[in-house]
RNA sequence: GGCUGCGUAGCUCAACUGGAUAGAGUACCUGACUACGAAUCAGGCGGUUACAGGUUCGACUCCUGUCGCGGUCACCA
């Protein structure tokens, strides 16, 4: 048990002797101390006022006293304005501090037998992925290892969106200007090729429709865009010659997606296509209207009234029998539950499609899917530039590949300035920059709430000093240096270390709340509360390393426990920057 | 317009889900390397938490209203 369970038990157990009074323990307040004050833990005696009939300074000493003559942990407290401050016996945290030394996944939770499936990224085959596709990506990966840490059992998935009108419309461009052009052949990254004929296309629609607009014209009249629409028939009735083409390009495309996946350091347990996909779900019509959850309009679509849950009405199937982006979403959550039996679902997807996943949980919780009621959908912010709004069609994208090389090439230059990794070929050298970029960037983006929209300003994300992943590389760095430094020591000697200064203590508290922080993050389904974790632990260790000695500490066994606890410092940074995505490295 | 989200230091973000004097980073100013890594540390400057009411021992947090900024309201995805 805990020991802050320990302490809600026994104020419950004090509430009871000295009271009379009956309270459940989990409603009992206990905070973390503020710095300011003397403490570790806080309980809050406001809300005890009432049932003990005396005043809050009374209570918490009465409270504090039968704690600290009852409660083992406890060794002494102070009553400020109704906050009754704990001090945790120095045993405490020495006993705390050495069984650390053994553990090795400390703060992963216990299993819990359920199966979650991650959903993110989910990109169309028509472009390449840009920034806003990148925190997409981060926040599934972290959100997928928090899970994992937390005691699920995960697996993730990407739905790629590969069909429909806006895939032809590269396709066309291609067909008519590309001469045979081929990634190979130009060097041009599979994506980004693609994604040149569908700029093409756009540029050529723009032409004909002020062609049209002079002649006063509607713009659907564009030639381009009438070629796109029966391209896009014709995939559908299965043309040879087009699927052909699709599948040619669409190669490309999910190649390229995958070099760049893998430069961020995450792949898909399993990938649905739309393509494969996009029929499912019209079982489920037909269901809903047996249980008569759907109805049937004149006109043979069919829709479901939402209006009681201020939803309104929304169609599912159309006239014509085709189904629609709600219905293939119902399809695809059925899939995977048929697929892998998952209890759970999670969709990382913006927040501009709130409406459209609360429809579609609502309308799975109506047809009674035994995963309804555990479905998420991680509804995050759009990426903002200082110059404003990311638009693909006025060119203001930041392309995700550029990005990543930018922010690794700027960790090189500053490597070089600095020095010190001499003695490293290239290769090892590279490696490094590699994860000091990428520290930089991950970090930025995933140290804001996700739900908060956020602006990325590119100079400020490769920024090595203050809040930033590399200022906490760099914690970990000086621990591996001082660590090898330190060679052979008697480690067992640091049990005899009786005295912890204040900031050695504040870091065995720190490291007490590794495995609380885990399990909150993946309740909140949110990496920046392990973000601004492990950046408070490498902040307090820095601190820590100016103020004490280690290697020459007064006696062999304040240096014993010193090389011990900061060796935990890393384990758990290490540990926590590896739920946000971030390697460490060794040297930097 | 209906629904919905947001508004905290010059800037970027926190605030343990209602708790103490609202905290960090950055920018700007100052100090600390011939001893374990200065990508570090210490100090200073910076706030009527958009505004006005309300709820209570206590409000950035909950309720009401106003202002400002988004998102969304398709038989598109």
């Amino acid at each position: 048990m805990d020991v802050i369970s320990t302490i809600k038990k026994g104020v419950a157990k004090a509430m009871e002797m000295q009271y009379q009074t009956q309270i459940d323990s989990d409603t009992v307040m206990v905070n973390n101390t503020k710095k300011e004050f003397d403490g570790d833990y806080t309980v809050v005696v406001f809300p005890f006022t009432k049932a003990a009939k005396k005043g809050p300074e009374q209570i918490g000493q009465e409270l504090g006293q039968f704690l600290k003559d009852n409660v083992a942990e406890v060794s002494d407290f102070n009553v400020i304005k109704g906050f009754l401050n704990l001090e945790l016996a120095e045993s405490y945290w020495l006993q705390f501090l050495e069984q650390l030394n053994d553990l090795k996944d400390y703060g992963r939770g216990t299993s819990n037998g359920k199966k979650v499936m991650v959903e993110f990224s989910s990109p169309n085959t028509n472009k390449p992925l840009h920034l806003g596709h990148i925190r997409n990506i981060l926040l599934g990966w972290s959100c997928y290892k928090i899970l994992d840490a937390a005691g699920y059992e995960v697996l993730t998935t990407q739905i790629v969106n590969d069909r429909g009108l806006h895939i032809c419309k590269s396709m066309v461009a291609y067909q008519s200007y590309g001469e045979g052009e081929t990634p190979e052949s130009s060097g041009i990254k599979g994506d980004h090729l693609v994604g040149k004929y569908y700029i093409k296309f756009s540029s050529i629609e723009k032409e004909q429709i002020a062609a049209l607009k002079a002649e006063g014209k509607d713009k659907e009249e564009a030639a381009i865009l009438k070629e796109a629409r029966e391209m896009l028939l014709k995939w559908e009735a299965n043309d040879p010659e087009v699927k052909a083409l699709w599948k040619l390009m669409n190669g490309w495309v999910l190649g390229g997606f995958e070099t760049t996946y893998k430069k961020l350091g995450v792949s898909f347990d399993k990938n649905y296509f739309e393509s494969e996909t996009y029929l499912l779900g019209k079982e489920f019509v037909m269901k809903g209207l047996d249980k008569g959850v759907f109805y049937k309009k004149e006109d043979n679509s069919v829709a479901v009234d939402l209006e009681d849950v201020k939803l309104d009405h929304k169609t599912l199937l159309r006239g014509d029998g085709t189904s629609l982006y709600v219905t293939q979403d119902m399809g695809t959550a059925n899939q995977r539950f048929e697929d892998y039996g998952v209890d759970k679902m999670v969709y990382v997807v913006g927040d501009e499609q709130i409406y459209h996943f609360k429809v579609l949980f609502e309308i799975l919780k109506r047809l009674e899917q035994p995963y309804a009621n555990d479905l998420y959908h991680l509804a995050y912010g759009m990426v903002d530039l200082p110059s404003g709004k990311m638009k693909s069609r006025e060119g203001t994208v930041v392309d995700a590949d550029e990005l990543i090389a930018e922010v690794i090439n700027e960790a090189k230059k500053n490597a070089e300035e600095k020095g010190g990794l001499e003695d490293f070929d290239q290769d090892q050298k590279n490696e490094v920059y590699r994860k000091i970029g990428l520290a930089a960037l991950k970090y930025f983006i995933l140290k804001v709430n996700p739900q908060k929209r956020m602006l990325f300003d590119p100079k400020e994300s490769v920024d090595l000093q203050g809040d930033t992943g590399p200022y906490i590389q760099n914690a970990f760095v000086r621990i591996s240096s001082v660590v090898k430094k330190a060679g052979t020591f008697n480690a067992s000697s640091a049990k005899e270390y009786k005295t912890m200064e204040p900031s050695e203590k504040e870091l065995a508290f720190l490291l007490s709340e590794y495995p609380g922080i885990i399990q909150t993050a993946a309740q909140n389904y949110d990496p920046s509360a392990v973000a601004s974790y492990c950046f408070e632990l490498a902040k307090t260790f820095h601190r820590f390393y100016h103020d004490v000695q280690i290697m020459r500490a007064d006696s062999e066994a304040a240096k014993a426990f010193r090389i011990l606890l900061a060796g935990n410092v890393a384990k758990v940074l290490g540990s926590g920057m590896d739920l946000l995505g971030i390697q460490m490295p060794e040297r930097m």
